[in-house]
DNA sequence: TTTTAAAATAAAAGCGTTTACATTTTTCGC
DNA sequence: GCGAAAAATGTAAACGCTTTTATTTTAAAA
């Protein structure tokens, strides 16, 4: 455990002043091509790093940005954190990784946050409460909701529009002959499953259908398998199920199939997300595909305005994406 | 975007000095309950929170413990974050998350985690030099290896015993009345996917088996998919088919299924991991368990000791795990 | 009381940087 | 060459804490 290597170490072997290392390592500082050479060397020479903490501490720019998950089990999110980390890395970010334990973001990991001096966090499929975006600006730290949004803050967001989403599902499920359609949710306190229920439910009303069958399956693989099961003990009569997102989809279809029906032939399923094994033969599932790099790249773009301070007002963007046609929706014309 | 409120501000209010406050904020420090009470109620209402980045400079412990990733889409490695953070969580630990882009982890990546001082670094389905292991060592940063090992180098490494695993799946398969096996590998490069092929061998020779039919699927569904196709190619008698990863096993399922050879009654397939969907009904997969929590758990430990200089020599902690069985393999007896 | 030890507090140094300011060196027009 | 402006370098002051050292207050002993 050798002592840690210091501007000063690097100073002394190149015979210059501390603050002249500090300048070779700094891009635009006024600084002699020779000079810079020589500290560089020198630096190389001892194994020198810069100490990000030390330069955290004058800058007051941690240069780290706070990712909060919850339900990393659902695949899509682990693509989430992948592509978030490509992107913040190119920015010279670096990620401190939170993964709220509970529904709601805790107090203490908010404090965590705050503590690290974290220039931006990104809330990812985890309910904040106000309280919480208000501790969080009150330290001048930007937060960017991604996949969510809560009205009543101001906070910035990127969302898939899953009202419109939850529209054309359900058209597609209407144009393609299916007539008793059953809708399987997500907990009933996220926007997302909200939105996606909102603008399902406004097409089948405006084809003259005012109640569907539904059932909670809490966006798990279990919950999907439960939900379905429970919809058809009573509701044989389903020919087509909407799931607000694919894990709950695979639930649904792998029960269907141990129960006997026939996907897509007795029933046609159509998920949310397009995460990879959407794709699998297995399931080859049929699906709204959220433009994910899409809306990573606006996140990280508003999260990057915010921080320098180049926002008037929080933003809430919306982005479309797009149906998946696989295999399980049949055309019943 | 206020100014942050620091230990002085605090200080001023309670009408103390400065040193006080960092007292009251310390656990087993000299200070009256009284001034203790009064300080803490000052900065309850400062909102004062410690800044954990000027205390890491002042201490050299920064309480961060980085983990590289790779792979994060294959689930086994979410569960393995999720459940890592938990632990760490507990000991007063954040994690710098690090998404190994490449194979191998690369140069720059090593130094972000120096710069940023971490205190240790687990790394996990990465491939790691022995140059970056003693960058890292001669910064003083702990390394604990998790789920591979370079024989090389002295790091901390806890496995599940590959090796073992594998001889024990080739018995149970043999024993189980199987005659034509195959292997599906991981890469050749990580001692994950050899051990476990050596182990499978180890029993298999012992048995008379001397050579049988491999496939390398990458590690990837994908990849277990194209394996599996090429495998049954040039041996269709294979009856039973060993997989070094859950997600290969479903890739070698899906194909089998597709190319209409039915599991397991054509067909029995192994895998390892025991990830969640091994449970799920569309697979039903008999698989090699991890005891996940036990390699974490353990993991923690020798991070621990490391960091407080507890540590002799670098361990190397192998544990065994269990073969779960599930309706994928078929007694043939 | 007075003396002395112990406990609580304050003052100040220092962690490894960046950066404003002061000083020195270089460059360049005349 | 000279002088002035520009560029390069050095000096020193922060940043917000912890911790050592010095000082004050409190408690205990006499």
């Amino acid at each position: 455990m050798n002592k840690k290597v210091t501007a000063m170490d690097v100073a002394r072997l190149a015979g210059v002043s501390q603050s002249s290392v500090s300048r070779a390592f700094s891009k635009n500082a006024s600084i002699s091509n020779k000079k810079r050479k020589l500290i560089l060397d020198a630096a190389e020479k001892l194994g020198y790093q810069p100490n990000a903490i030390a330069r955290g501490l004058i800058t007051n720019q941690s240069r780290i940005i706070g990712i909060v998950m919850r339900d990393v089990q659902n695949p899509f999110y682990p693509e989430v954190l992948e592509k978030f980390y490509s992107r913040l890395s190119e920015e010279g970010y670096q990620i401190m990784f939170i993964n709220s334990q509970n529904d709601e973001i805790q107090e203490h990991e908010v404090s965590q946050l705050i503590e690290y001096s974290v220039e931006g966090v990104i809330i990812t499929d985890a309910l904040l409460t106000s309280a919480a975006v208000q501790k969080l600006n009150r330290n001048g730290i930007s937060v960017v909701l991604f996949n969510r949004y809560i009205s009543d803050s101001m906070s910035n967001a990127v969302i898939c529009n899953n009202f419109s989403a939850g529209q054309k599902i359900g058209q597609y499920l209407l144009d393609t002959g299916h007539r008793h359609l059953g809708f399987i949710s997500g907990p009933a306190n996220t926007s997302t499953s909200l939105d996606r229920s909102r603008g399902f439910m406004d097409t089948l009303q405006k084809h003259g259908i005012e109640f569907i069958p539904m059932e909670d399956g809490s966006f798990t693989y279990q919950g999907g398998f439960a939900a379905a099961k429970n919809l058809m003990k009573h509701h044989d009569e389903i020919d087509a199920l909407f799931c607000a997102n694919d894990i709950m989809a695979f639930g649904a279809i792998d029960y269907l199939t141990t129960a006997g029906y026939r996907i897509p032939e007795d029933i046609s399923v159509i998920g949310f997300d397009n995460v990879k094994m959407a794709d699998w033969s297995s399931y080859t599932l049929t699906t709204w595909q959220q433009p994910v790099d899409e809306m990573i790249h606006q996140a990280v773009k508003l999260m990057l305005e915010d921080i320098n301070g180049q926002q008037e007002e929080p933003e809430m963007n919306f982005v479309d994406g797009c149906l998946i046609e696989r295999a399980s929706v049949k055309d019943r014309r």
